[in-house]
DNA sequence: AACGGTTTTGACAATCATTCTCACTTTGAG
DNA sequence: CTCAAAGTGAGAATGATTGTCAAAACCGTT
């Protein structure tokens, strides 16, 4: 639809990342816990490489889609964004520090595909975040 | 602070639901999947015995804390409610019709509780759902 | 190097759920 | 009844996210 490329490269695969994306995923790459699209976009404002605030969800909401960064939501609702391994994975999150490890279960994947097909539903998936406070942070607030 | 109370009762742990509250929590009741403050404030409308809408987030908000409710976001960020047992259980929940169905699985649990930790997390706490069509919408958008 | 067309950017306005304010109403004990 | 505490609600304020659209960056072509 609407497609008119009469030129020979269909180009809608990739193009250059542009600064600004690079800027975006370098920042990401770098931290280790979850980011808002705000604190990214001030970051990279005090980094002196500033990027525009609509720029970066755009960035970041096409990142999402490429599967290269995962998203999740704050108990405020607010959307924050990882830097994430590329396999199904799920999170331990430090509730203090924001510490964050990956991690995996097989035997849950199975489980929660089995407890939908059990109830007829398909086309499954899931969202499966853990909570806690992490070793240091409890050292620290004792 | 500011009690004050000099009476004999403590009368601090309860008040009679106020009609306001019984509204809210009677339309919850009867519908079976996850309802948005929004929503619920434009059925009570429509249903002729109003409720303010800051109302509607206050009573949801006491409700979740009371844990008579079940609070998720969906992927747009908005928060949805449920009048759901009150024992530790997940959801089943239909992309399509929103029907809702709640799970359990003592293996999920232990697994949480262990690989967080293993990890040294304390005070874990943990979030899971699941997506997928059910049967009858499967079938409807054949 | 200059030239079109396509894509990306970013300042700013618009949206929209949620929270805040505060004057008014209801409740309940004395 | 009387008064103070608790609850209500219309409207303003907040704040993240999205929409707008003209200017800027890109790119292959002359
Ligand atoms: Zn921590
Ligand atoms: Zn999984
Ligand atoms: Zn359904
Ligand atoms: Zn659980």
């Amino acid at each position: 639809m609407t497609s008119g490329t009469n030129t020979s490269s269909t180009a809608a695969t990739s193009r250059k990342p542009t600064r600004q994306q690079v800027a975006v995923a370098e920042l990401l790459e770098r931290s280790d816990d979850f980011t808002s699209a705000q604190t990214v976009h001030a970051r990279l404002r005090d980094a002196g490489a500033g990027v525009g605030l609509a720029t970066v969800y755009r960035t970041l909401q096409s990142m999402v889609e490429a599967g290269t960064v995962d998203v999740l939501r704050t108990d405020d609702g607010e959307a924050v964004y990882r830097a994430c391994s590329t396999h199904h994975h799920h999170h331990l999150v430090c509730r203090a520090c924001g510490r964050t490890v990956e991690v995996e279960g097989p035997a849950v994947e199975r489980w929660a595909d089995k407890v939908a097909s059990d109830h007829g539903f398909s086309g499954v998936t899931h969202t499966l975040e853990i909570f806690g406070t992490c070793a240091d942070c409890t050292a620290t607030a004792d």
